[in-house]
DNA sequence: CGAGGGTTTGAAGTGCATCAAATAGTGTGG
DNA sequence: CCACACTATTTGATGCACTTCAAACCCTCG
């Protein structure tokens, strides 16, 4: 996977230009970017390192930057005025966040919190918003990202609807494996099995009692946070027939 | 609200050009165009009517084309393997559909039928693309109308996992609202009540149960598809408390 | 070893869905 | 103008899924 290379790069990173622009050409978005661009990127950004629960910004803080995720994971998040919590999404290394506050009057909607030791990438959202009025095709670029993320929240919200706590998790598994690869699989769950609860919407309780049915269900093993199979149609047989999409399900956008 | 101004005068319409361009003038993502664009886009514009029930296009059909709604309505929705259905959005006049397909290979991504009799506009996507590409600030534009539409999927999202149903109904009404009126208000429903119940995600029957149950916590008064109040302030109260927004809580984009 | 967080299990409660049936509304043809 | 047919809406009874509260368990790390 992609962002597996990225963080081992960063592990044994020098905190060079160069390296930097070697990151930025990692991410969709700025794939698209000429390199004269992504170095004038490159040239403002500043790698952080950050522990555990460190709270990067909150909803409605100003926005000055955004972030590109080399190592660890982020949460963004909001809540609400009851005290609920609503995980908006979990990134791993490689993905972006915060850019669009370039597009919400330079005002973050979430808030974003570090919940496995992470560096980052802290880049100014001034100069993205520069490059994107000088040069047409990265707004091109931008409004496909846009577009796809928009589609991918359809789904989300269809399946918060749709599928029962088990399919849920099923297709939380899909999407971290390959499925191109039709054999046996076996992976390591990200993050903690509370934090997956509360991505997909359940509680903690809920998400290890719906982990045992589908385990039941599909066969599929489970030991701590390993989790083994035979085939990877087993999952999708039991978890896609409640979701609009046809089978290889696309993982989410960068 | 803007939209009835709209739907008067496309029952007195003459079909020429320059009464197309007024319409397309409404919208806030060709709002931004120049008077040039949109006449571009109006020779191509084909108007026409459809009973309710007609299906104007199916999620994986061929895209050449995007609809602006003159008077009806029209639900978006997507189909599940094993025969659910999740609406998408339901439209009012003013808004446009289909337009993301632009992104997405040319295909739409749901199914769209008219569930009140309709009049819309049919407009060439290479048309759209062709301005898109020649002028950056209509990007600029798309992409901002983008951003938004995500962050109220987010919202909306957030909703369905935090909210009651009698709160999600009061969300509902409170954005049929002028909510810069403080005072007592009335209003009708803009569609069948099942149909919202399933744009909210719920059944007819918890639909009626709901409101009923939000008639006796709030005070409110209900015959039929009317709803009266004495103060918007008591659903808000009532139904905000499990929104992280702030209360003017925003109606969706177009 | 012992403290603390993450995870699991159990018991009970809540909210929404489902099935079934009654009622209200609407438009039709007589 | 009325009776009928048909649809939208409401109401009741029951079931299931998820939540909540409580407690046990497990694992890691000082």
């Amino acid at each position: 996977m992609a962002f597996i290379k990225v963080s081992m790069d960063a592990l044994h990173a020098d905190t060079t230009l160069s390296n930097y622009m070697h990151h930025l050409a990692e991410v969709p978005l700025l794939r698209q970017c000429t390199p004269a661009q992504r170095q004038h990127l490159a040239q403002h950004a500043r790698l952080e390192h950050h522990a555990k629960g460190k709270v990067l910004f909150l909803s409605g803080d100003r926005a000055d930057h955004f972030f590109l995720v080399l190592t660890g994971w982020v949460k963004l998040y909001r809540e609400t005025l009851d005290g609920m919590q609503a995980i908006v999404d979990v990134l791993p290394a490689g993905h972006l966040f915060g850019e669009t506050a370039l597009f919400e009057e330079n005002v973050f909607p979430f808030s974003a919190e570090v919940i496995e030791p992470a560096t980052l990438l802290r880049l100014p959202i001034a100069v993205l918003s520069d490059e994107i009025s000088k040069d047409p095709a990265l707004a091109l670029a931008m409004l496909r990202v846009m577009v796809q993320y928009r589609r991918q929240q359809d789904q989300e919200l269809e399946h918060t609807k749709l599928q029962s706590a088990p399919q849920r998790i099923g297709c939380f598994l899909l999407r971290l494996l390959d499925q191109r690869n039709q054999g046996p699989f076996s992976l390591n769950l990200p993050y903690d099995k509370t934090l997956i609860a509360s991505r997909l919407g359940m509680q903690p309780e809920t998400f290890s009692r719906a982990l045992t049915r589908l385990k039941d269900e599909t066969g599929i093993r489970i030991s701590g946070a390993r989790i083994e199979g035979d085939a990877i149609s087993q999952l999708a047989i039991y978890a896609c027939g409640a979701c609009s999409s046809t089978f290889p399900c696309k993982d989410k956008a960068g």
